[in-house]
DNA sequence: TTTT
DNA sequence: TTTT
C-alpha cells in the first residue's frame, strides 16, 4: 500500500552505523526539519524525525554525514516495537530510507573536529566506488548511558539488531 | 523545509475525536498500512502509523470513517513528548494530515453495527455541507484502561490536548 | 536527485499494453486525478496526469484495471522528447510509476463489456501469480486517428519505443 | 484526489516572473533532476520539470533562485491544455509548487553576471520582509524566438496567463 | 497490540 | 533532549 515519505532537514548528530551479526550495514540518523509555521509563541520548531537506512547506502550516509549536514530522504514509514528492560512494550516509528540524498555542497559544515570531509554529490545519493575502509562506527562515544529512552541508543540492547530487522 | 507523507491504509479503529478547550475539533485514527514484501518467515506485515488531524476534517473523519475503512492521507511528520505518569518522557511521531481522502466506495464496510453508512467521495477529501450535527466522540467506550502506553489513548488525559498543540 | 510522485485517481480509459523489441512489457494509462478545489465557475476539475510502467507490473496493470478504475501510483516524473511527423520536437512529462496500488474493490466498476473482472487487492500493488496468459494490448481499437495529439497514442510511432526508454 | 508531488533540483535558467492583469504575480521555472540511475550507454540523464508558482513565493523566487540555483519544491501535477498558433491542441504537464525551499548556501553560486546575490534561508521556504521593490522579469533576454517549442516561452502569447491561470 |  |  502507499507509504511514501519525503524529508529534507539537518543531522542532529553523527550518524550510527551498526552491522548484523550477518554483516549487514544499518545506520540510524535523525533528522531536524524546521517547520514551515511558527506556534503560537512565534517561534518556529523542528521535528526531530528518526531515519534507518541500510546496506551500502548504510555506509555512505556514516561515511558522509554528520552532525549538522543538509540531507534529503525519500523513504517509508515502519513501525515496529520491542519490549524494554522494565517489560514494557515501547513502540516505535521510523522513516525507513530508500535513498538518501546528500545536499551539502562540497566542503560546508566541514568546520568538524573529525578532519573526515563529507563531500556534495548533487548526481546521486551518494558516492559509487569510494571505499574509504571504514564503516566502523563513527559514533562510538554515544555509550553506556544508564537510561534507555531513545530507542535509537543501541547501548544497552545489541540484541536488538539482527538481520531480522532487515525489511526486504 | 521538505515534510511529505502520504499514505494509503485501513483504519486500525474507529476515529478518536475530541474538542480542545476553545472548541477547535482534532481527531485521531492509526491506519494500518501493508508492506509490499514478505518477512523471512514470508508474511505480510502492516505498519501502524497514528494520525492526527484537525478542524472540519476532524469532524468528516469522525463522521465517514471507522474501522476497516480504505483512506489516503496527505500530511507532515510531526514529533513531540510528554512526560507520563512516572515522569518519564515519551517521544511521539505521528502524521499531521493535511488531506484525508475516503477511499471507500458507497456502502462499503457498511456491515457496521452503528446503522451509519459512510459514503464515498471520489471528488476530495470529504463531503461539504454535510453536517450531521454529531461530532462528538464516537468512540467513547474505549475509556477506562487502567494503563497508559499508547499516546493515543485519551483516557486519562484530557488535559493532554490544549490549543497550544495545534501546529498553525 | 529527489523525484517522488504519489497520486491517487481514475484511469480515464483502457490502459495500453505494448513490448518492446526484447519483449519487455510496458503499460500507458493516463489517471484523472480529481482537484481539491473549485474553479472560478465552482466548478471541480481533473488533472489528467500520463503514467508508464514496465515489465511485470505493465501486464498486472492491463490485466486488472481498465477504463474507471481507481488506482493509486508511486513513482518519479520524467521528461523525455521526440521529433514528431512534422519534423518538430515535442516534449514529454509524464509518470514512471514504480508501483501501483488497485484501489477498486472486488467487481466494482465491473459492468465492463468485456467480461474481465478486475479484482482488489489491498494488501499489495497486484495480484502475485494470476497470469492470465493474455498480456496482449487490450486496447487495439484505439488505433488509427489521423491526428497525433495525445503522445500516449502510439498509432503512427511503433518505433518510438524502444528497449532504450527502459529507464533502468 | 491524492497528488503530491516533492522534488529536489537545479534550476535550468533564471525564474520568469509575470504578473496577471489584476496584479498577481506567477513565476515559472524548469529544476534538472538528475536521475539516481544510469541509461545503457552509462550515462546520468536528468529530467527537466517545468514548475509554476503563484503570488509572493513567485517573487521570493524570482528574487532568491536563479540559474543553477539548488531547491525543493512541495507541489501537485497540474495539466492544462491550450490552442497554438497553428490551432493545434498543446497539451501540458507541470508542477504547480505549493512550496519551494532553498537549497543553496550563503553566496553559492553566486558566480553569477548579474550581481544578485541569493540567499539560503534552511528555516523556511523563503524569506519575510525582504522585499526588494523588483519583481519584473528578470529574464527578459529570452524572448522573440521565432519557434515556440517550450511551452513556457510566453514570447508570443501573453493573453496565455491570466486570473482564471490561479488554481485556488 | 491494531486493518483487509 | 536534538539541526541551521
Amino acid at each position: 500500500m502507499l507509504n511514501r515519505v519525503v524529508l529534507v532537514g539537518r543531522l542532529t548528530r553523527d550518524p550510527e552505523l551498526r552491522y548484523t551479526p550477518n554483516g549487514v550495514a544499518v545506520a540510524n540518523f535523525t533528522l531536524a526539519v524546521n517547520r514551515p509555521f511558527s506556534n503560537q509563541q512565534g517561534e518556529r520548531e523542528a521535528d526531530f524525525i528518526n531515519c534507518v537506512i541500510w546496506r551500502k547506502q548504510a555506509e555512505n550516509v556514516a561515511n558522509y554525514l554528520k552532525k549538522g549536514s543538509l540531507a534529503g530522504v525519500d523513504g517509508r514509514i515502519q513501525t515496529r516495537s520491542y519490549d524494554n528492560n522494565e517489560g514494557k512494550r515501547v513502540f516505535i516509528t521510523e522513516v525507513m530510507a530508500e535513498s538518501v540524498q546528500f545536499l551539502e555542497p562540497r566542503g560546508a559544515s566541514s568546520n568538524s573536529n573529525q578532519g573526515q570531509g563529507n563531500d556534495y554529490y548533487g548526481g546521486g545519493p551518494g558516492p559509487s566506488g569510494n571505499d574509504f575502509g571504514r564503516q566502523q562506527n563513527n559514533n562510538q562515544n554515544r555509550s553506556s548511558g544508564g537510561f534507555n529512552e531513545d530507542p535509537f541508543a543501541n547501548d544497552g540492547k545489541p540484541i536488538d539488531i539482527s538481520d531480522d530487522d532487515l525489511p526486504f
